[in-house]
DNA sequence: CTGTTAGCGCTTTCAT
DNA sequence: ATGAAAGCGCTAACAG
């Protein structure tokens, strides 16, 4: 039976009150003096019926939702966007807060339909999110809802949620450092085009100036910069492969998880053991570093805790500035103590 | 500046005709017979003030928000929740539908409060998903909107999409056969309790039964039947050191990919090679399968797939029933031709 | 201290 | 063929 919702006009007559008076209970109005009876009939009457408001009816009044859209650009090709997600989910919920989520796989006109959905219903504000750290385009329509943009920039909107690349780079060679592995460093993954080039990432960019200040601020240098596009397991790997036919590095450090990934696998088949033989430390926390054995060192990307600042960020009343996170470091066991 | 919102009333002034008359147009309703001069001055109108209806105020007319609520139990702790919710927003995008998503952690309570989120922005459709397939609980609320359960089931709701677990299972057992393997293979993840205990679960019990069968078909059991709780690489890895400080098997089936990813690690620390010594078959198509050296061959869980079907049964007027999803075979090089 | 009234923006009879 | 008017459920002025 599809029964009948239950309104506001239902609750004020089983109460024996006004709407009005409902409504301004129901709200919680602190300003108005309604008698102590009348809030407890209210609020008896609203639970007896099963009474919800209704958010349309609602928001027509006041433009507010409770609802804030979530669009990004890629959610499912990485783990990544999962975390930001959930951090993301979570701290909305807390807010009492209902979270669209939107896709738009970096095309440009899906963008624009994304952001009109969002907008057509009245969303009370956006989070862009980039699962490719960049500069995110943002369709250029008006918006009047705050904006936050998560683990990207943007010239339109300048709060940005990110992590703290320079830090992180910064401690990956801290950590080698403290082990007490000073030479025949390899740095593996790092791509000249990316670091300079047209298509130069931020985040990446970032992450390689810690790098490279805490080396040189320990007088040290890469023996070898090994480089590839992708940052993928099967170039880990023929990287790897190809560096250990020349040379028995001390350590490398891997751009990310899924490089180091490779890179364990190059070391197995060469007979090689990690940390025994090869250190190695890595960026992400990806999932896979935990499979590893021994595990794998890294430095993490705090995902949740981004989602989470995000719409903490978007629903606070006046942010001055955005947020840069810790990478924290996760340390298991691919890193030798050489000292 | 806080621009005000166009409406509908501009647009028809503009137009120079009654709201009445451009609701209409708008709405494409097409059994008016409206001029088709009104028509395209309308449409010029709304094209030239960027005219967007206002969800809210439509829903409140026509109880129709074009929303769905995805109201899942996890949706970061696996690979699993993106590929469906990735699906699902896919789907969902191309019928001009928005995608709530709702993270329950399974937790009753905060099961109660999505729903009632959800409905109290009146969503047109909720799909309950469960990241752990089993019975999930749907919280009794009174629910006029349609439901589908994606990738679980529910006394109460019929509609379900699951993967055909049971062809799955014969595949996997099919694919070691046309490769000659047909003496000592290992069974790895089976656990008792899933299969016949008070948490069993329907699908992986499913799964069961098409490699049971396809087993017995050939007349073969397997030599050995390895169990854990969790199918996680590390239970992979000691229980397959363990076995193979026994025995050599011809072949493991790993009841999924995580487990898999744990014996590649023993065979190579065995110094056995996949396949050339043992070869190796799975399922699900985890990310990490395509990592693994040689490519794990596995049968893959269809996670877009299943989520596109939630949507698209969600939202067909009649659904008669659910649907049973195929599980590719995903061939890569773990099995050995052994014939 | 409480109730009446007027919309929010839209769709939909029902008159013209 | 087109428009006036009512009303979806709610909140906010404004009277009492």
């Amino acid at each position: 039976m599809p029964k009948k919702r239950v309104t506001l006009a239902d609750v004020a007559r089983l109460a024996g009150l006004s709407t009005t008076a409902a409504s301004m209970i129901l709200t919680g109005k602190t300003d108005t003096r309604l008698s102590a009876e009348a809030h407890e009939k209210v609020h008896a009457a609203a639970a007896s019926l099963g009474y919800r408001p209704n958010v349309a009816a609602r928001a027509l009044r006041t433009d507010k939702t409770r609802s804030i859209a979530f669009i990004s650009d890629y959610v499912a090709t990485t783990r990544f966007a999962s975390g930001l997600i959930r951090g993301a989910l979570a701290a909305a919920e807390e807010a009492k807060y209902v979270m669209l989520v939107l896709e738009t796989g970096g095309d440009p006109a899906r963008e624009i339909k994304a952001v009109q959905a969002a907008l057509d219903r009245q969303v009370d504000g956006l989070i862009f999110a980039a699962m490719r750290a960049r500069e995110v385009f943002v369709p250029d329509v008006v918006l009047n809802a705050p904006v936050v943009m998560l683990n990207g920039t943007s010239a339109r909107f300048p709060l940005s949620v990110l992590p703290d690349e320079y830090r992180g780079g910064r401690d990956a060679v801290r950590l080698l450092l403290e082990a007490g592995i000073d030479r025949d460093i390899v740095l593996l993954g790092h791509n000249a085009e990316a670091e300079e080039g047209m298509f130069r990432s931020e985040m990446i960019t970032r992450r390689l100036a810690g790098i490279r200040d805490a080396m040189s601020d320990a007088g040290l240098r890469f023996t070898e910069e090994l480089s590839c596009w992708d940052w993928e397991p099967n170039h880990g790997y023929t990287l790897s492969t190809e560096l250990l036919s020349r040379r028995r590095p001390q350590a490398i450090l891997c751009l990310n998880d899924r490089l180091a990934f490779g890179a364990y696998q190059a070391l197995a088949e060469a007979g090689l053991s990690v940390p025994g033989d090869v250190s190695i430390v890595s960026f992400d926390n990806d999932e896979i570093a935990s499979y590893l054995r021994p595990g794998l060192t890294t430095i993490a990307l705090p995902h949740e805790e981004m989602g989470r600042a995000a719409v903490e960020l978007l629903l606070q009343p006046n942010p001055q500035s955005g947020a840069m996170l810790a990478m924290p470091v996760i340390e298991r066991g691919s890193i030798r103590n050489a000292s």
